[in-house]
DNA sequence: ATTTGCCTAAGAGCTAACTCACAGGTGTAA
DNA sequence: TTACACCTGTGAGTTAGCTCTTAGGCAAAT
């Protein structure tokens, strides 16, 4: 599929698709006859997969590192395992201190209510 | 107190917070005789809640307008009300974004330890 | 008296992660 | 055949949020 519907569907946009490979976080990208880029459903679940990651913040050389690990085959799998052990616990740090703030955000909300009943 | 001691309390540099204050996070900051900073309490309260919002990524327009509405008193308590219910919502969807993503993390690390068993 | 460790303002510089502009090429549709 | 909607690479520009540099001033310690 060409860039366009590519980056519908992977919601990245065309620009950030270009970027993205530029700087090594797609590798490999066919091209048809005329030059055109042609994405395939391989690269769709990786795009999706980076989305995740980049939901969770994390950087794009994180992602990129990753990304080399993947790209280097079987012998770097405990590598990707403990990178991505290290990426979930501060993931989980971090919503632990949102969770925390949530609450205090809460608290603030209901005295601004009672406050707004006068 | 002096801008070094606010900083380590705080948890924001020196620059931040001269940057913040030429935003106007900060206002009316009490200057000694030589024309240094004199922190306060209250101004280390608003801090450390400043901080709490930017654990949640609030950006540092979102915090202005919050601070500006503070600054201007009583009338705008419904908006600073609407402000953190919109900004809690956005949190929340955040962080159930985020515990998905570590579900997928945690598949994909189940899955590597297998492969290392090999 | 000079060194030390603070402080000041103002503006330049930096990093991450895009995003845009440009000049040009392709294939289909009217 | 000319308009349209795509695509290409490259390099410049943008934004947020700091961070650093510079030139100078104050007060206590040596």
């Amino acid at each position: 599929m060409n860039i366009k519907k590519f980056a519908e569907l992977s919601e990245f946009s065309p620009d950030t698709l270009k970027y993205y490979e530029k700087i090594g976080l797609f590798v490999n990208i066919k091209r048809d006859t005329r030059g055109y880029r042609d994405y395939s459903e391989k690269e769709l679940e990786w795009a999706r997969f980076l989305k995740r990651l980049k939901s969770t913040d994390m950087s794009v050389d994180g992602m990129k590192y990753y990304a080399e690990l993947y790209r280097l085959g079987d012998s770097t799998i405990s590598e990707r395992r403990k990178m991505l052990e290290e990426h979930h616990t501060k993931v989980l740090d971090n919503i632990n201190k949102m969770s925390k703030t949530l609450e205090i955000i809460n608290k603030k909300i209901e005295l601004y209510k009672k406050r707004e009943k006068n």
